[in-house]
DNA sequence: GTAGTTATGGACTGAAGCATCAAGAATGCG
DNA sequence: CGCATTCTTGATGCTTCAGTCCATAACTAC
């Protein structure tokens, strides 16, 4: 009926995160991000309305996908412990391997916190990310996994608090003895 | 011997400050910045070079300040526990005030991780917090109220980290009960 | 009062910002 | 083969950006 579009919207949008993610929003320009999207200006707002839209979608893209991996490991996990260290490694590692990026959502929540839209993706990925860890914890508790005197509500939350802050130090460029230092003792709550 | 300076140098460090830490570094303006100052960007640029300069000015000053504080605070306890809960809440309550502006040392070290001056005294100020809690929780043991078998140097780097998560959870708009579950999760490390 | 020095404020520069628009190109349908 | 529709490109508009410059002002020392 018309012409088609030239583009991959989904490939779009995630050359739009990694540009989001690695700069934030007020230091990537409109210029990156039609040169990292290779359209033109006019494509880009025909597909996307604005520079804050595509932000949200790409930020909306980061959250789905990350939270959706530790849903996924912590749903089927059969061993909390194990899964959780795993979990929080791989973060830790992904902080190692690039602590410039750091962790997008932690990112998004600090450079735009004024901005409600950002504010509700981040806070309700960390009500998925708290609920999942506490779903898990409950299970392991059933299963004896977890001492019944442990609440598993409580340690999600604190569980979740702990996971941004290894963000944030890894992206100040902690090493990895300071992370796995932290993270056993952050895990050593749940003995 | 010439003309003094009309405007007070350590005042204007604050009101920059005061405004980087709300809006971050690429979001503020040079006008913004004149305007809060009360001065014209030849005084701004003779007195401090450049946004990227008053900027670190800025930031040096609210981690000495910070960073200060918490070193009174714990090098004078008598109480290591109730020390880093009072501590700790004082955190999590500038947070429940104002959720928009977070922690200015975390703010810097998301959106300028790319930059090494904000890197080297992000992660200065980060290791004396570290180093203190360390050093509080160390004479806290020597003094038997902290178990032979826990590792001080271990529990200061889990602290600091969860400190950055609870600034981050608070700037995402976690409540008060949640900050508090978190921060007595955290604090049973100690036990 | 004069000379020397430094601060002030705002006009100014050139670059870069976001967003729009017009002209042309690619499609499906009749 | 037109026609309607939607996409693409990039020039364009207008604003804002960081930073510089300069004429003027305020001060000290002599």
């Amino acid at each position: 009926m018309a012409r088609p579009r030239e583009f991959d919207t989904d490939q779009a949008i995630d050359r739009a995160m990694a540009l989001f993610w690695a700069r934030g929003y007020s230091a990537t320009s409109l210029q990156d991000l039609t040169a990292a999207l290779g359209i033109g200006s006019g494509s880009l707002y025909a597909a996307f309305g604005s520079k804050e839209n595509l932000y949200a979608r790409a930020l909306e893209r980061y959250c789905s996908h990350n939270a959706g991996a530790l849903v996924e490991a912590l749903d089927s996990a059969t061993d909390v412990r194990s899964a959780l260290r795993t979990a929080l490694q791989a973060l830790a590692e992904a902080d190692l391997d690039d602590p410039e990026r750091g962790c997008f959502l932690v990112n998004a929540a600090t450079e735009r916190s004024a901005d409600s839209t950002t504010v509700d993706r981040v806070s309700g990925t960390l009500r998925l990310v708290e609920s999942t860890i506490a779903g898990a914890l409950e299970r392991a508790r059933a299963r004896g996994e977890l001492s019944a005197d442990k609440d598993p509500a409580a340690l999600a939350r604190f569980l979740t608090t702990f996971i941004q802050g290894m963000r944030v130090m890894g992206q100040a460029r902690a090493d990895r003895a300071f992370l796995e230092s932290a993270l056993s003792s952050a895990l050593s709550v749940l003995d």
